[in-house]
Parts: C-alpha cells; sequence; structure tokens
DNA sequence: CCTACCGATCGGTAGG
DNA sequence: CCTACCGATCGGTAGG
C-alpha cells in the first residue's frame, strides 16, 4: 500500500465547517437548515453527523476560531517596540485583511454570535471583551505618550472596530476595487481625520 | 357617546410591531417564533393575525419606517446652505441618535433585512444604495471645495455609516455613560482623525 | 380574542 | 454513507 500523501489535509469536517459558514453569512444561523448545508455537500443530512455533533457544534468553531486569531494577532502586537500609532495601524490593517481573507467566517462570527448556547455565548462575550479592554489600554497609551488627540479612548476603540468591521459591505458593490485602496484610504480616515487643514 | 378622547393613539397593531422589533433584535427574526411573540403581549398567537398579516410583514414594516427616517433626514440636509462639513457633522449626529433613540428598530433594519422576502429585499437595498450615493456625492463636493482631504468617498462614506453603527455595542457594558459625550467623541475622532499633529 | 388544528419542516437518532 | 423515522415546533387558518 502506497502512503497517502497529501499536500491539503483537509478533513470532511473541515470542508463541512468551511460550507456552513458560507451559508450562515448568507441566510444566517437559524434561516440554514442542516438539509439545506447537507445539500451543497452532496449527502444525506444524517451523514453530517458522522463528522459533527450538532449545529451548534458548527457555529461554535466558526466564531471561536475568528476569535482566536484575532487574539493570538493582538498578543504579537503587544510584544513589539512599535509607537503607538504603528500598533494601532497595524491592528486596523490586520482587520482590515482579516474581513477580506476570511469573509464568511469573520462575517458569521460578527452577526451569528447570538445564536451561540448558553456556556459559549458568555465565553465568546467574555473573549471579545478581554480583547476591547487592550485595545483600550493601548489607546490611552498613546494619549499619555501624547500620540494621539484627548479622545475617549472606549469611544475610540468602538469608532475603530465598527468602521472596520464596514469592509463586509465593500465587496457587495464594488468587486473591481482594489484592496489595498480600500485599506489605505479607511486608515488614513482613522488615523488623520477628514477635514482639510 | 362619548367621543373617545386619546393622547396616545397607539394602536394594537403598533404594540405587536414595537415588541416585534424587541425581540427580532434579541434573538433574531428566523429565531423568533409568534408564539413567544403573543405570549410578551399576552394572547395566543393566532390573534396577532387579526391585527397583521404574517410574521414577515412585521419585519418590513420595521426594516422601511427606518429607512424612510434617513432618507428623509438627508432630504432636509441637502437643501440647507451649510458648509459640507457641517452637514456631515449633521448627518454623524443624526444617525447617533437614531440609534440612540430607536435602538430596537434600526438595529433590526441593519441586520435582519437579508430575512425580507423577495420584493423586498431588493427594494431595500435598492434604497440603502441610494442613500449612499447621495452621501458619496456630498463627501465628492467636499473634496472639491477643498473642505476635506482627498481621501476615496466610497471608503469615506463607508468608513462613517459603519462607525456608527457601532453605537449598538455602546449600552452593552457602558450604561451609565453620557450619551452626548459619545456623540462628540465620535464626531471629533471621523472629522479630525486620532493622531495628535 | 380563543380553541383546535393543519401541513411543513426542523434537528437529530436508530440501525444497517 | 444511506433509508426510515422520531418528537417538537413552526407559521398560519377555520370557525365561532
Amino acid at each position: 500500500m502506497a502512503k497517502i500523501v497529501s499536500s491539503k489535509n483537509i478533513s470532511k469536517k473541515d470542508v463541512i465547517v468551511k460550507k456552513a459558514a458560507v451559508l450562515f453569512r448568507k441566510k444566517g444561523f437559524a434561516a440554514t437548515s442542516m438539509r439545506e448545508l447537507a445539500e451543497t455537500i452532496g449527502v444525506e443530512a444524517s451523514s453530517l453527523y458522522n463528522h459533527i455533533g450538532s449545529k451548534g457544534e458548527l457555529l461554535q468553531l466558526i466564531c471561536f476560531k475568528i476569535a482566536n486569531d484575532f487574539s493570538i494577532h493582538l498578543s504579537e502586537i503587544e510584544k513589539k517596540p512599535n509607537s503607538i500609532v504603528q500598533k494601532l495601524e497595524n491592528i486596523i490593517r490586520f482587520h482590515i485583511n482579516m474581513m477580506q481573507d476570511h469573509y464568511d467566517e469573520v462575517y458569521v462570527a460578527n452577526h451569528e454570535w447570538r445564536q451561540l448556547e448558553d456556556p459559549f455565548i458568555s465565553n465568546f462575550l467574555q473573549q471579545r471583551k478581554f480583547y476591547e479592554t487592550r485595545l483600550t489600554e493601548l489607546v490611552n497609551q498613546g494619549i499619555k505618550k501624547k500620540e494621539l488627540r484627548p479622545i475617549d479612548s472606549s469611544v475610540v476603540v468602538l469608532t475603530i472596530l465598527s468602521a472596520v468591521r464596514g469592509v463586509e459591505f465593500w465587496y457587495r458593490h464594488k468587486k473591481t476595487s482594489d484592496r489595498k485602496q480600500l485599506e489605505n484610504n479607511m486608515v488614513s480616515h482613522l488615523l488623520y481625520g477628514l477635514i482639510k487643514i
């Protein structure tokens, strides 16, 4: 028997989770049926349960994978010796790129986390809250070091995180436009503002 | 017979729509059952249908009321003789205030419009697209008049509309903080930026 | 406004 | 991986 050699080590479960992310984004978690998901994969609904435990597990896998990716990136940024402005710019660019490269998964984590079940939803909110707290601390440092204008740091974090989420609307009607241009313009607006002085 | 005199002219249908907005925000449209909605009102599910035609009609009423409010406000702004910066500031403040004063309805219009049915969803997207186009035109005027920095106007509109949507997160963990403070700080960030110069 | 009920669809299981 | 099927729940209607 030849050894199985595969450059892409993608399990059936990975395929199911990926297809679930696409459907959950398009229709929402509650409005997506397991029969629908099974059909896009080409099996009967009951067969899905050989690979996953429940519909809810699919949502958990998607939401916590994304939350973890953001947390790891922030940890790396925090260690660097860069200025606060450089760190914030790096974080903004990471959010925009995550949105572009993992559109379905980030969208689902942003919109469908409320459908998580009881221990998971509070865990998810706790992780998000912790992430926001670390960002707020970065902004406070920047204000203290006179790098940033003295705007309420909670509002700054809210504005930045909300703005980068908006990238999800971009490809809906501007498929042709350059993704790097979107990134650079949004960074410019969020850091330097809109008004000419 | 005495004439019925009522200072609040609120019909049963209005009550149903309002309670539906609260539930649709909390749980999502698809995950909210008509039995649940009926229970919060204190009737049986079947009784709802004496006042409304269908579950989908509730979502339509919520989404199009909000879309209409924003459209009317923008029309008023466009007529004024103010500077572009003043107009944009006014629009940003209106969005923030709508989010604060009609939290459930704006949230539902922002998140659950995808659950609208066929003629309504395209109508809704058309109205939103038109609204964004008018905003983009305002920004282009501002750039031409040298009031604004030359950032891609589509990105500016995307950043602003996304940022103000973030107000929905505010009251989740900052119930005590002053709403006017949130408004002023976000306006300051979006217009003048974050970096100290 | 209620009781009673409809067909459809749901997530998930048994058994092979 | 399938067939066959379960109980639960859904949006909505009939009739009073």
